[in-house]
DNA sequence: TGACGTATTGCAACAAAGTTGCGTTTACTA
DNA sequence: TAGTAAACGCAACTTTGTTGCAATACGTCA
């Protein structure tokens, strides 16, 4: 996947999106350089950099939550620009809600353009409830 | 209605308060803090503790935008915990959207509870269109 | 397979946004 | 109008993310 953008494919890039295609949600730079820490340590700026050029490439994409750290999730499937995802208000966990029903008819102002819908449901994960 | 909470009716929070209801949109500390500049200057983190006060008090919310910074409204309709809000992606502007048609009739995983539903529609804003 | 050039990396320093502790001031109560 | 607890202001700190630059490693091509 790494390779297929023309850029480099770099250890770092590699084990960074192969660590966020095995991950279930979204998780923090903070929680994917700790899940780093066995084999050589990227460094933080790296993680970073390397976080960015993934979402540039569209292989992850990223989520702010309300205590307003970024987020990351490796794109298994092509992104439709409609996300639905589901933060705990509790445990600040995030995820992403398969089936996005996200949708909106209402007006926007006059000279508004529309380019991408982003819903979020608030409430208590399975284990904060 | 500062003094409606019960709390003490200070300048910091009258000032506030008055001040994001004449705006019509979610504006940042920061915002906040120049357009206060005149009269005497309120300490940062003095409008910090009051910002976090009128949230507390519901009479303001917050939201987060894709820089990670905190925006404040004045809550003039009671609070229907449905909030939609238009995000310009390139000046950062957050405006509310009055009507909000927000719904999520998927499903969550089993045992999450349902709080709160957030809309957030991104796009150009009249001005960068 | 090995040398080369450029894209990445690592380090250090910086910046913005927000928080905490504590002594001083102020709004309300009596 | 005096007393008192709640707010305030200041300074220092934390977290999250960014920038500049020299060192390193990826991919290419001989």
């Amino acid at each position: 996947m790494v390779r297929r953008t023309g850029d480099r494919a770099t250890s770092g890039r590699v084990r960074v999106l192969a660590l966020l295609l095995a991950e279930q949600r979204a998780i923090t730079h903070h929680e994917i350089e700790e899940r780093l820490s066995g084999g050589r340590r990227l460094d933080r700026v790296t993680l970073y950099r390397v976080l960015e050029w993934l979402s540039e490439k569209c292989l992850v994409h990223r989520v702010v939550n309300d205590d307003r750290v970024w987020r990351f999730r490796a794109n298994a499937h092509s992104d439709t620009h409609q996300h639905a995802h589901f933060k705990c208000t509790r445990c600040t966990t995030v995820i992403c809600l398969d089936d996005p029903q996200a949708a909106y008819d209402g007006p926007l102002p006059a000279g508004y353009r529309l380019q991408e819908i982003e819903l979020t449901v608030k409430g208590l994960c399975a284990a904060c409830a």
